[in-house]
DNA sequence: CTGAAAGCGCTTACAG
DNA sequence: CTGAAAGCGCTTACAG
């Protein structure tokens, strides 16, 4: 490869100490109008782009943010995605991703993403452990959740959606609009807290309305549409009847769709069906399917904001909670038009 | 923050020199065992993260790789990027992450991904502008093209999938299978190298067969839904009949099947439609898509490898072709199971 | 406003 | 097999 120009070539070309090309490239200290100008024009003539790692290493900021994931699966992602990567960019950050749950154990264990590589970390659900998480705040490295809440005894800021109440207003909907009254759910993984808290709001609706919860109504379907599908199907099996149905995620209710489909069960006439997050295909379902409206994209948004204001030393909220908003479509027995 | 344990605090507790530490951490030269154990010892106890831009300054290798996206969009990308990033955290790279279409412009200009900062570049369609393609292979800096052939007199690899016969296969099946003769086809954004391939296919099919082209037969559907959902309607409004239509990607599939919907015509006894790529949601539209299957993932996985072959200074191909594979549902008129 | 110099935390010839 | 030293390309007090 090509020796490519460093700072004392644009210096020596402009005439210049690198003290001064630095300042002129870092609009750290004023500097003579015309001397600029010549550095400026070095620069160019060389094609000079400051090396990052000799900038990190001599100002010990990596302009770096982190994203840790548990693995790059649907495209759940994808949003969430897009929205840190344009935050973190506009602010001049790179964006470094790493999948937690994919990699080589022992390039997890000992590299990955930390203190040595990013000026702070963004963590989606539990793609770190809580040991990580409290090493972390100890040695007061900036982290920001996503879509969960710290362990206990850590301060740790968190970016999420409404999803108690969410939850609760689109099973308020079935019960309320259409009067169902046998509704059942389906969970996502162990200890996911999306998960939880839309059970929650699930509980608190038939609470709300004077309606027993029936644990024979609760399944696991993992946030994953083959997990649902087997799930719904062995509900069936048992001779549970319900009808309606929340699926927790809408990628469930992918699994859930087909298995309604395959015993020869109607949607809406025979069970409603409704899903939360409103996911790219949500709409491309058979029927159209009512959805709570999770805003992903700005999640991604929020968190990579706060985790700049954190690295920047600014003070950040403990809790910042985006409203969720319901997708009425067809899925739930309602007849409006496909949104 | 907590200032880290350093390669010398290593040192001083394991009563070694730098050097040996760094020897021992990077498996470089062999060093004796139990002053090996010392330093793994202190490593440990110090909980010791090599600092890596300290690496790269005196290395000069990033241990990173960039992925270069025009723009971070639907769920096409998410195998794609997560076959990139299994093979790069195998190999102990990291990676950086780039939509150059949404980025700040001033961030574009001079910093982004490049050879300050990564070793090599994974370069997605037209990211990036040739220019910057011919100034990269004058220094030599490590590239990858997917999906995307070199600028002409450039020498850059690149791993892409057969569109071509993908597309010719799933014409003829329409011939030939279901008799269709008036067939329609729409294209992806301008200038798209998969899209002009699978074009070719599709006028090569017909031509096998004696069929003529049809200008009028032919919309341009950028890989958008709702531009092809345009397209389609203004196909029907200009009277134009067809009784198939390749919808050239899957994410056009989408908006041709709700334009077909609002016009009262049934898929496939009226107009039968297939897409390519087999995208996540295929199998979920309704009815399920007959489409060319298109390995995206393991294009990830393949220009990952080659990448890191080009950095390492070893010999890659220069065109890596992966097969596609005909996925036949029921949007095409076959009856069989849902696969 | 500008320059000389120290230093960031490593790797890597060079000696031994 | 091991250590002392130079050097990677910057930033940033410190002087002036």
């Amino acid at each position: 490869m090509l020796p490519r120009a460093t700072i004392s070539d644009v210096a020596e070309r402009a005439g210049v100490s690198i003290s001064t090309v630095s300042r002129v490239l870092n609009n750290t200290v004023p500097v003579d109008a015309e001397i600029a100008e010549k550095v400026r024009e070095a620069v160019l003539a060389l094609n000079y782009i400051p090396h990052s790692a000799a900038r990190t290493l001599a100002s010990r900021r990596t302009n770096t943010l982190g994203l840790l994931l548990l693995d790059i699966g649907g495209d759940f992602y994808t949003p969430m995605l897009r929205g840190i990567e344009a935050v973190a960019n506009q602010a001049g950050y790179d964006l470094l991703i790493h999948a937690t749950g994919s990699a080589a154990p022992e390039y997890t264990n000992r590299r990955a993403l930390g203190e040595h590589n990013t000026d702070g970390l963004l963590v989606f659900t539990d793609a770190l452990e809580n040991d990580e998480l409290a090493r972390l705040e100890k040695v007061n490295f900036p982290v920001v959740l996503l879509h969960r809440s710290p362990p206990k005894g850590l301060e740790i800021p968190v970016v999420t959606v409404e999803n108690c109440s969410g939850a609760r207003q689109v099973v308020d909907h079935l019960i309320e609009v259409h009067g169902y009254r046998k509704i059942a759910f389906l969970q996502g993984p162990a200890d996911n807290e999306d998960s939880e808290q839309r059970e929650k709001g699930y509980r608190l609706s038939l609470k709300k309305h004077g309606m027993p919860v029936d644990p024979g109504l609760i399944a696991r379907g993992g946030f994953d549409p083959e997990v649902a599908h087997a799930a719904v199907l062995e509900l069936i099996s048992k001779g549970q009847k319900f009808e309606a149905l929340f699926t927790g995620d809408d990628d469930n209710a992918v699994g859930v769709i087909q298995a309604l489909h395959e015993s020869g069960l109607r949607i809406p006439e025979d069970v409603a069906v409704v899903g939360f997050d409103d996911s790219l295909f949500a709409r491309i379902l058979t029927p159209p399917l009512t959805t709570v409206r999770s805003p992903i994209e700005q999640v991604g948004r929020e968190a990579a904001r706060q985790l700049i204001r954190l690295v920047r030393g600014e003070v950040v909220e403990a809790r910042r909670v985006l409203p969720t908003e319901l997708v009425i479509r067809q899925s739930c027995g309602c007849h409006c038009e496909a949104k």
